[in-house]
RNA sequence: GCACCUGUAGCUCAGUUGGAUAGAGCAUCUGGCUUCGAACCAGAGGGCCGGGGGUUCGAGUCCCUCCGGGUGCACCA
């Protein structure tokens, strides 16, 4: 509601300047430094200053009189130091919020949306650097998805990398282990942890790039029984991570994988493209002869002679950005080429998750890729890389589709040192010195994903117990658990995409403060209320608007239902600035209003009856509303906390 | 060397396309449970927004410069 009536606003006063000033100027409006300027303040009068050759409280006091009555849902238009600053009409807008009419337009039919996120090399356990990618991506498309966007989940699976051939072979080498014998070990619980050991051990093992080189090559041929036990691996802790991010809620719509990418020659077609197209040249001289490269002024300015950057090595084979490039093209439906699919697995909520298959047989008819635009979610490491994926397409004749590829991209999650002196991780020397530690697979430096959503339900665990404990263990189980997502998925939501993460145990698993708890603490209390009200009355014919503006004369709790309308105004934001830390931090603040408003105010015992029905329907739209944002931070709220 | 990110309260971080008196959580101190249960609320202290210059009616925000952190710049993925 607040969004609409804070466009419709804009729109008179841009149409006040056209007709009566002759200007053309976008009006802007910001929320007033404070709230006893009114819900609105519009600095317009300081911008058409100097072109209208006027005092910028001169020409906002004439505005105001101009404008005075004839904007609906606006009660004064008052001028401050050269503000215009608006005050709506509380009875008006409360009325208009109950009855549901809010033409709120999302950006309206387009064509589909791809995000990709996840990503984890399937060797070893997720850990918490991979939670923030997959929970940064999950909350994006939630909140797309609310807008109304048709939002497809990718989940790219490499499962014929260096990382799983490091696996395999610390299985086949070091652990001298058959194909049966590791199908076995695939099959027990917490295979992933197995393998987060095996492979620290055989990445940090002098022989290993020699093993890695005659596996990977086992692999890349599709043969031997090598190949047979990468595919195992894969498959099998494919399988745990999917597990894993479903405990947070996290569900895909379709995995495609890289050896389908090999076996269908997705690389070829692509190639054949960017040399048609001159994207790609064969080099001749110099370190990258007999390479075919991307001349550097594609991707970067001023580039120089040695920016260029191999595409396909001297020995014929493709690099990884190379098979990135083909792999985008093949998101936006330019590659030419498709993938076949089998469902790999109905998620509890019945949504079934695909994965990509070579050929037709006992493939099933559902269709992915092709999308409108595409947001890939991989971390600012990577950002290089992303640059030249996107410098490919424009290259190609694509630039449409390279201006909607879109790298969202986050920094690491690291470890505080703190963290790593309570989770007994042994620290070099340097580490010891830096303000946090990076994570590495390959050192087996980091923490689990389900270690610390243990963790967190354990904690959960104990403080449901002491506070209700005459409720069956079951139940309180499931409220533990929610609680403990909340609190994770808060925790990695609530700072900014560029803050880098020193992730601190201590902190991750408090439940006070600004923390999900909190949030569905406030969401619970809501329920309570609402709950022991019994059957709700019929708010729109018990509640005139002059009730409504009787009731909402009070300032706080106008204030309280100006932030609860204040939602979609705040989700247009957080998907346009891509930051899904300003719809956490919102979530938050509105919480804490009501949290307020729960201690000043007491619902059940308030005698008069008009002003109790609009604490009990601004309670209840409260509830909604929170539990709207909560859904899409993917943040379920307990029945009792 | 070049590119990108970053420096805001003791700590961890917000701060809308430049706007009115710079915010929150934690920590510290002080108060508040009479079941809509305190995983809460109220209050206090705590800041030359890294330094300097510039643009502007107006700068934490934009530009330049210096200082301090981080990341990237492979025929690795």
């Amino acid at each position: 509601m607040f969004h609409s009536l804070e466009r419709s606003i804009s729109r008179a006063v841009a149409n006040h300047l056209s007709t009566v000033f002759s200007v053309d100027a976008p009006v802007t409006t910001e929320q007033p430094k404070q709230s006893s300027f009114g819900e609105l303040a519009l600095p317009v009068a300081f911008q058409l200053a100097r072109q209208l050759r006027k005092a910028p409280p001169l020409i906002a006091r004439e505005l105001a009189d101009g404008l005075a009555g004839k904007i609906e849902g606006v009660a004064a238009l008052e001028v401050a130091s050269g503000y215009l600053n608006v005050r709506f009409d509380r009875g008006w807008f409360a009325r208009r919020i109950l009855d549901g009419i809010d033409a709120e337009a999302g950006p309206g039919a387009s064509g589909k949306t791809i995000v990709e996120h996840t990503n984890i090399n399937p060797n070893k356990a997720a850990h918490i650097g991979h939670l923030r990618n997959a929970i940064l991506g999950d909350t994006f498309v939630r909140m797309m998805r609310a807008q109304g966007v048709s939002v497809e989940v990718q989940n790219y699976i490499d499962n014929t990398g260096v990382q799983v051939a490091d696996v395999v072979a610390g299985f086949h080498f070091v652990e001298k282990k058959s194909p049966a014998e590791v199908a076995a070990l695939a099959r027990q619980p917490r295979f992933d942890y197995y393998c987060w050991d095996l492979y620290s051990r055989v990445a940090q093992m002098e022989q290993v790039k020699g093993w890695r080189a005659e596996t990977l090559h086992s692999i890349e041929s599709g043969e031997g029984e090598l190949a047979a036990m990468g595919h195992v691996v894969a498959d099998a802790i494919v399988d745990c991570h999917l597990n894993t991010m479903l405990r947070l809620g996290i569900e895909y719509d379709v995995l495609p994988r890289e050896s389908e990418i090999l076996h269908l020659k997705f690389w070829a077609s692509c190639f054949e493209q960017l040399k048609a197209r001159k994207a790609i040249y064969l080099e001749t001289e110099g370190k990258n002869a007999g390479c075919w490269v991307m001349p550097g002024a594609a991707f970067k300015e001023n580039a120089a002679e040695e920016d260029s950057k191999v595409i396909v090595r001297s020995n014929g084979t493709v690099t990884y950005v190379g098979k990135d490039i083909a792999y985008q093209l093949w998101k936006f439906g330019l590659l030419g080429k498709d993938f076949f699919y089998r469902q790999l697995r109905a998620y509890p909520d019945g949504h079934p998750c695909y994965v990509s298959q070579s050929s037709a047989e006992g493939a099933e008819t559902v269709s992915f890729g092709g999308g409108e635009s595409v947001y890939n979610v991989i971390d600012s490491r990577q950002s290089y890389l992303q640059d030249v994926v996107a410098a490919g397409l424009r290259a190609l004749g694509y630039p449409d589709q390279a201006r909607r590829s879109v790298h969202f991209s986050y920094e690491m999650v690291a470890l505080s040192p703190r963290t790593c002196v309570e989770l007994g991780l042994e620290l070099s020397e340097e580490d010891k010195a830096k303000s946090y530690v990076e994570m590495s697979g390959r050192k087996g430096l980091g923490v689990k994903a389900d270690d610390l959503i243990d963790q967190l339900i354990e904690r959960a665990r104990i403080e449901v117990d002491s506070r209700h404990a005459d409720q069956d263990a079951g139940s309180r189980a499931g409220v533990a658990a929610a609680i403990a997502v909340g609190a994770l998925r808060y925790f990695l939501l609530k700072f900014t995409r560029t803050s880098v993460i020193a992730f601190d145990l201590q902190e991750a698993l408090s439940f006070e403060g600004e923390t999900g708890p909190y949030v569905q603490y406030a969401a619970v209390r809501a329920r309570n209320i609402l709950r022991k009200v019994g059957d709700l009355p019929d708010f729109r014919a018990a509640l005139s608007e002059e009730t409504l503006r009787e009731v909402l004369a009070t300032e706080d709790l106008w204030q309280l239902l100006l932030d609860i309308s204040r939602l979609d105004s705040v989700l247009a934001a957080a998907v346009s600035s891509g930051e899904p830390a300003a719809l956490a931090k919102y979530a938050f603040q509105l919480a804490q209003a009501f949290s307020r408003f729960y201690h000043d105010y007491r619902v059940l015992d308030e005698p008069d009856a008009g002003r109790r029905n609009v604490l009990i329907w601004m309670t209840e739209h409260f509830a909604r509303q929170l539990e709207r944002t909560l859904h899409m931070l993917g943040i379920a709220v307990p029945e009792y906390m």
